[in-house]
DNA sequence: GACAACTTGTC
DNA sequence: ACAAGTTGT
């Protein structure tokens, strides 16, 4: 009888282009397993809104694993003890996984390898991070010179088909069940209008990205126009790993036409797995030392104010309609996400890190390195340096972005205002908020608040 | 060490 | 037109 080999799941819940099944169904039967590791990254502990797309994405990979005749092992506590323990019972020594660069992945494996012939395979990002270097052999830290440089890296390779079969071990290890891990939340159960915007899973991953594909080439005219389904909206399948970069690249780039600005997008993602895995704590570090002297406002008002941000009541129509929506579907036009960003840290002067947190836990694309990474950038706090203190207009931005529609489907009490007033109405329906703060008041606070560390 | 360039702007 | 520092070549 063959030895089995673990295939140690994390965010790369998919069967296709999937390196780590091929790898180790190629050696005879495969044990699949997802340790729920609650330790592992202490402050770091998924969000509820990741929670609650973890559990349908891990009930679709089960569903497809029983298909090939094979099962999902469930476990829960410290990724390698967990590992240890299906190694006792079924004599596994080989666990083959995908490379993951979070520190709390990358302290894992380390465990892992005390007691394994661990076996990392790429397949998440388009290049391996870390491998595409600078002329003198550094890691990039400005965006442009790093895409410019991974489109030496590209097209990445053509995706892996799905194993065709899987082999049972002689012995399958216990499991726990899903619905005992409680993902989702109840009382109250806030979840309808996740489940009515999103399908988790490797199939709703496919369907999402077949959308997109016929869109792709209008991608550059309208994706920062929040009204309309410019976007693609894989992230969270990406995040996940239901799809592939490779699937999204091949998908996309054979369509032909202007997929550049999208492409784009993507190596954006590679980008700031890149950053990460310079910066390990970049998640609550400033890149730049001097903002660690920024004065944010602390205190009672600020907390009121960070609440009133949070649950769209800041008087601002584009801000509250991006921080509602976020709300209820877990995600957030990137437009829109660039203007409540700038809105929270400069007009509001309140610590980017509040910022992330709140994604972190309400976004079901929350990603350690992308959520890091694009509060820092809008913070300016960053190692990608940007020169100057750029502070939204979120009026400007509504009106040049046409936000009116999304405004109005996600700001009910504004919808009969006309596209003239909507984005900064004079007359305020009663049950409307008066801006928190004015325009000018929050630009020339923030300004101020940045020059004062300009030097330090 | 010179020089070009820097994801998303400015009510 | 403008802000005006750092990275990468």
């Amino acid at each position: 009888m063959t030895t089995p080999s673990i295939v140690w799941l994390r965010r790369d819940l998919r069967l296709a282009d999937q390196a780590a099944f091929l790898a180790a169904a190629r050696k005879g039967p495969v044990i699949p397993v997802y340790v729920l590791d609650d330790e592992i990254a202490q402050h770091r502990r998924m969000g509820a809104a990741s929670r609650w797309w973890l559990h349908h994405s891990l009930a679709s990979l089960a569903a497809d694993l029983q298909a090939l005749g094979s099962r999902l092992i469930l476990r829960r506590g410290r990724c390698h003890e967990e590992l240890a323990a299906i190694r006792r019972e079924t004599g596994a020594r080989t666990v083959h996984a995908l490379h993951h660069y979070e520190p709390w992945w990358r302290n894992a494996e380390r465990a892992v390898e005390q007691q394994f012939d661990l076996q990392l395979h790429h397949g998440n990002y388009l290049a391996p991070p870390g491998t595409v270097t600078t002329g003198s052999g550094g890691l990039y830290k400005i965006y442009t010179p790093f895409w410019r440089a991974l489109q030496q890296h590209l097209p990445p390779p053509t995706p892996l088909a799905p194993p065709a079969r899987l082999e049972a071990p002689a012995y399958w290890p216990a499991s726990e069940r899903l619905e005992d891990w409680k993902l989702r939340p109840t009382r109250p159960d806030w979840s309808g209008g996740l489940s009515d915007t999103w399908s988790p899973g490797e199939e709703g991953g496919r369907a999402r990205l077949a959308q997109f594909v016929v869109r792709a080439q209008r991608y550059e005219q309208r994706r920062n126009l929040p009204a309309l389904p410019g976007t693609a909206m894989l992230s969270p399948h990406l995040h996940f790993g239901e799809v592939s970069p490779a699937q999204v690249w091949h998908a996309v780039a054979d369509q032909g036409g202007s997929v550049d600005t999208f492409l784009g997008e993507l190596g954006w993602r590679d980008y700031a797995q890149n950053i990460i895995l310079q910066f390990p704590a970049y998640g609550g570090r400033n890149g730049k030392a001097q903002f660690d002297a920024l004065a944010w406002r602390t205190g009672p008002e600020a907390e009121a104010d960070l609440i009133a941000w949070q649950r769209g009541q800041t008087g601002y129509p584009i801000v509250d309609a991006g921080m509602r929506e976020l709300w209820h579907t877990g995600w957030m036009h990137n437009r829109v996400r660039m203007i409540v960003a700038s809105f929270l840290i400069k007009h509001l002067l309140i610590d980017w890190r509040r910022g992330e947190q709140w994604f972190w836990d309400t976004l079901v694309d929350a990603d350690y390195a992308q959520n890091s990474v694009n509060w820092q950038w809008s913070a300016g706090s960053g190692v990608d340096a940007n020169m100057f203190v750029r502070i939204m207009a979120p009026l400007t931005q509504s009106a040049k972005f046409e936000a009116a529609d999304y405004i109005r489907r996600w700001v009910p009490e504004l919808a009969g205002l006309s596209d003239a007033e909507i984005h900064d109405p004079v007359r305020r329906p009663p049950r409307y908020p008066r801006p928190i703060i004015a325009h000018a008041e929050g630009r020339a606070r923030a300004l101020a608040a940045f020059a004062a560390i300009k030097g330090e």
